[in-house]
DNA sequence: CATGAATGAGGGTTCATTCAT
DNA sequence: AATGAATGAACCCTCATTCAT
């Protein structure tokens, strides 16, 4: 019916309001362009497409709304669904995840993201607090309580579980994610990737594969 | 003559100018609390001493002293001056360096360094690869270069130390940097260190120590 | 009728509007507390209940609104009904009346405006003017036609009235109102006032008693 | 000698500094002009022939500047230098004294200042307060100490004269200031100042004089 | 060479007013 | 009639930079 199409829209729209949404991705764009400082409510507003006094309807400061842009994206990446399925064998679990863990610290968007964050870490202490406990630290967690279930299944024998987690994660990002933060090199390729999951996963399983007694 | 006192001081002051150093030293400071951009000209001039003035007789604009001092630490962080001593055995220097890379790397002021970096690296990507390339590939490079020596030494058994290298650093890292970079934990403590460096160094050398043939 | 139930509240909104009503007494509270210019209308809708949109259904702009509850308070304060008995003797009645004056002049919310009025004037004079007319002169006027019925009556000589009421009436506020319109005092205390008004009472009669004489 | 003539401007240049003299007569005429809150300091740059920046090298606020501003009249009104001379009757003195102080109150500038001050009175009642003390309290204080120097001298008989003083002055002010002050009617002429004073005079000396008795 | 007063563009924020619903 | 989201001009204030001394 025609009516229906009309209607839909205001319908579809969440209630979330869309000149929320709307605030929050123009700002979203220029804060990690720019980062906090060098962003301008001004820019931000033109970006958005809306006036600068509707930013300030929305919210109350620059700060709450770089605020609400990092927690939006601190959300956003600690989600990183990997599903840890038992009935896959452990080598093929840490290639897996290995790989798309960097290539999630890696994807276009998130350097800026964790760059922005870094950068204001010192001023916003909390900001930095919550983004590394949400994504960093939620990542090593989960890992680790996937290796705590393979230990269990006797598949792996790891004395520290918490700490052979982060252990192979950041022998997986080797040579990878630090020069692309640091905007040295572009993102590393799936073949980049691939060699330096590979070795890293090796050595994990040499040090703490159960076969390997 | 009268006229020698008159001309004195600007004989004195060497011209690497004890004036130049004062103004990097309170521009040090605060670009390293502040941030490029929330750092400002006035209050540079008020920390190091000098006249607004001054600060534009020996840098051009604000950019150009903030790069001066990034390149400045560049360059002093670059040094890690470690003594890789071939008659002491590798598991011992693996150890030490590791420790001593960590504590480097935790050591106060120097996550402000790395903060203010990143932090800029989107919109000034030249000085974040600078940085990359001479403190933190440097230190990796020059680590490879050693485990190299003992490769050929015989002493480790290792295919590719480029990359090695970063495995075992970043392993060091584990637990330990991030979350100090992020402002989420305080730098870690000597044990904490010690416990994190010395399971690190185990895994390398089962891997790839000689022995472990 | 069910109908008639969603007529209903427009049916009994009088006319003269009970909405007009609540945003003039939202508008009179913000405006006395704050002045005209230091007032916004946004906190005038929140007081008055009312939504932004609708003050402007009532009153064309700010200053129009800021008019009206001026004029409110002119007519409101120009009226001091205060019963001239013929029958009680002039001493009684100074008494009472330069009592009743100075509590009106010093009652809390007079204050506010009177300051109002004059911090406008400067911008506003038709608004002082009318204020001054209808307030201040009516007061004088009014008093002073009691003066030339006493007068008349044999009572009291005055050779003008149009000068006499002034002179009594500003010799009562002696010390009493001028520390408070400039809020370096608060409101005169009852005994304060009766002291004050006891004196020009006095006064007054010495000179412009018929007895006196 | 030539040389003087050059160095003498800087000299006479009080340390006052002319460019903060420049700012506040810019600041004085923009605040009594247009209120505390309606002045801008954009329009008080503009006046005052200085830039927006300059105004914050000596003042750090628009309040403090204000604040300078109603201070400086505060201090300039509170002068009144008027001369008491004992040699002179004092009924002489009374209508000199009482057409001073009404032309003093109602000079043009006079009024601004005090409508200024009584506008922002409810929201910087120091302010407010400290112009009372210093301005009107002070003229009545020192009116006062005229009076009881006249008392002791057996020319006037006055109970309180700390009362006296104020019931003088303020019935010198009926029909002249309120007018003025709220902008009803222009300030008054000399014949309607001398015909009020003239009427206080005889009133006061009647009531408080000597030979009265 | 060194100073610091002066500048004016641009920063974040508020607010009277409008208008689609 | 009533709403409140949206606007954009104008607000106070800061700051990198310049220049006369």
């Amino acid at each position: 019916m025609v009516v229906e199409a009309t209607i839909a829209p205001s319908i579809l729209s969440d209630d979330d309001s869309s000149k929320r949404r709307q605030i929050m991705d123009g700002a979203h764009r220029v804060f990690m362009e720019q980062g906090f400082d060098a962003a301008s409510m001004n820019e931000i507003a033109r970006v958005a497409g809306v006036s600068k006094g509707t930013l300030y309807v929305y919210f109350p400061d620059k700060s709450r709304l770089f605020e609400a842009i990092v927690e939006q994206d601190t959300l956003e990446q600690g989600k990183l669904a990997f599903n840890f399925d038992p009935a896959i064998p452990a080598d093929k679990t840490l290639r897996d995840f290995g790989r798309a863990y960097i290539e999630l610290l890696c994807r276009p968007g998130s350097g800026s993201s964790v760059r922005t964050v870094i950068g204001i870490a010192e001023r916003m202490p909390e900001l930095g607090r919550r983004f590394y406990e949400n994504v960093i630290e939620h990542t090593f967690n989960t890992f680790a309580d996937y290796l705590k279930a393979r230990v269990k299944a006797g598949e792996l024998v790891i004395d520290d579980c918490t700490l052979a987690s982060p252990q192979f994660l950041m022998m997986c990002q080797a040579t990878l994610f630090q020069p692309y933060i640091f905007q040295a090199k572009p993102a590393p390729s799936t073949a980049q990737i691939e060699r330096v999951v590979e070795s890293a996963t090796k050595i994990f399983l040499k040090v703490y594969g159960a076969k390997a007694k």
